[in-house]
DNA sequence: GGCGCCCCAATTGCATGCAGTTTGGGGGCT
DNA sequence: AGCCCCCAAACTGCATGCAATTGGGGCGCC
């Protein structure tokens, strides 16, 4: 059999939940791009309910890794190092690998024909903007491990795969998503397959060559702390007033 | 090296962070076991702070997978079903592999010395309470983990060691733990050699013996929940009261 | 005696209010 | 002009208050 037995979903219809969603949603499609500061406040507001709500919605998405908090500060869209996306990636090889192992052989006709849908719906939105192919794609690999029926997988691979998708819209250049759905299709074939190891060996290589075009170079740049940057510097200095020399404005 | 940079630590000194560390703690030490209630009341009053704050840290515990929480209703301590321990076990797994994968032949001599250090703390508890063992236990994957330097796998690695935890001490019979401290030690010293494979094999047959051990089998008549029990006879029943029926006291 | 219904204490869901902390900008001093 | 200090606005941390929902005990009925 494909599927286990019924498993309750942990998200309901709170408003922290639809708040949690909404956000989730916009941080993945850089509608609200990292470093951007969400106060209690405004979030209440704009969604219609009380600042407890909006700040019990931020404490879950920090948990998640998608939104910093610092006591007394204003909550920010979590800004990924570049060390911490590789590593994001390398647990999310492991984990997806898992996914495939635990699916190879065991879908059912539906399935596979839900998954081939989901890859056409990738394919037409190839036109449109950039984030929508990105999220579309992170959310095959979401589907996937809703499969596995293992809730704790799914929580796992989703939250791994939304960091993921953050630290892409920083790091990545303009990219081209056309040989990610061919890859996905080709997971999909191994899976209906049941070729255990092939697919494993296509979800490795698939995650690391999306991890590698993403993730080109250290790139200081862009995305990485001003402070992060100089901090190899400053290990020379031994002034106790270096910290505060770099008074420039830190994004935004 | 050894060490990458400097990590933040994500959980501070908030109220609900302390009463985060305090339940979690006294739920791996089966202190409250699974399906204790968590009224947000008691807990408040207990902890010297309001509601909210309870809530809040409820919600944290929800989203770590520790404590179930249903809307209009008494939040619990998880009771986690013998599959999702088993998907908790696997995904550990994985994840421990790839921590021991990084750390292979890459630990300074402080960080080995902190770990035998730790073995022994676990070797000098033997003969004390069962559920202080499991605790060290946990711990010892944990300071693994936090050995990588990879904020975003100690998060991992530690939620699924607690939630391991958790069911070690619903579905295990008293165990002994003497295997699983020379485990520990033949861990460290094959990292210390830096033989990669080596370690990687060692930390998947540790811990699959460990979930072998305490995962004996599927034992219906434990920890599954009644309800979960009857589910594929109430398949065959067409008529809507059914689900009335099991009108016996769930634990408690 | 057993079954079902109803009502109330217990508890959650959420908003608001108050106090403490941070921020950033204007004014004064050098 | 540049630097520093101080203060007010903005924001968070947390408690309390009120409405809504639950479930369990008691009562009546069979």
């Amino acid at each position: 059999m494909a599927a286990r037995s019924t498993s309750k979903t942990s998200e309901s219809s709170d408003k922290v939940s639809v708040i949690c969603r909404a956000l989730r949603r916009a941080i993945i499609e850089q509608a609200l791009e990292p470093g951007a500061k969400l106060p209690e406040d405004a979030l209440g507001e704009r969604f219609g309910v009380s600042r407890t709500i909006a700040r019990h919605a931020l404490g879950q998405l920090a948990a998640e890794g998608l939104v910093e908090l610092r006591r007394n500060r204003i909550a920010v869209v979590a800004t990924p190092s570049w060390q911490e996306a590789r590593d994001a990636f390398d647990i999310r090889i492991e984990l997806e690998r898992l996914v495939v192992r635990q699916l190879a052989g065991k879908l059912t006709k539906a399935q596979i024909a839900e998954l081939n849908a989901h890859v056409d719906a990738e394919d037409g939105a190839r036109g449109g903007a950039d984030a929508v192919s990105i999220r579309l794609a992170t959310e095959f690999h979401i589907l996937l491990a809703q499969m596995t029926n293992s809730p704790i997988l799914v929580r796992y691979v989703s939250e791994v795969a939304y960091r993921c998708c953050l630290t892409l819209s920083l790091y990545s250049r303009p990219h081209s998503t056309e040989c990610a759905i061919n890859e996905h299709r080709a997971i999909i074939s191994a899976l209906a397959k049941g070729d255990e190891a092939k697919v494993m060996d296509l979800m490795h290589h698939h995650l690391d060559s999306v991890a590698n075009r993403a993730l080109v170079a250290p790139t200081p740049q862009r995305g990485r702390d001003l402070l992060d940057i100089l901090a190899p510097y400053a290990d020379e200095v031994t002034s106790d007033r270096v910290v505060k020399l770099p008074k420039v404005a830190r994004r935004g």
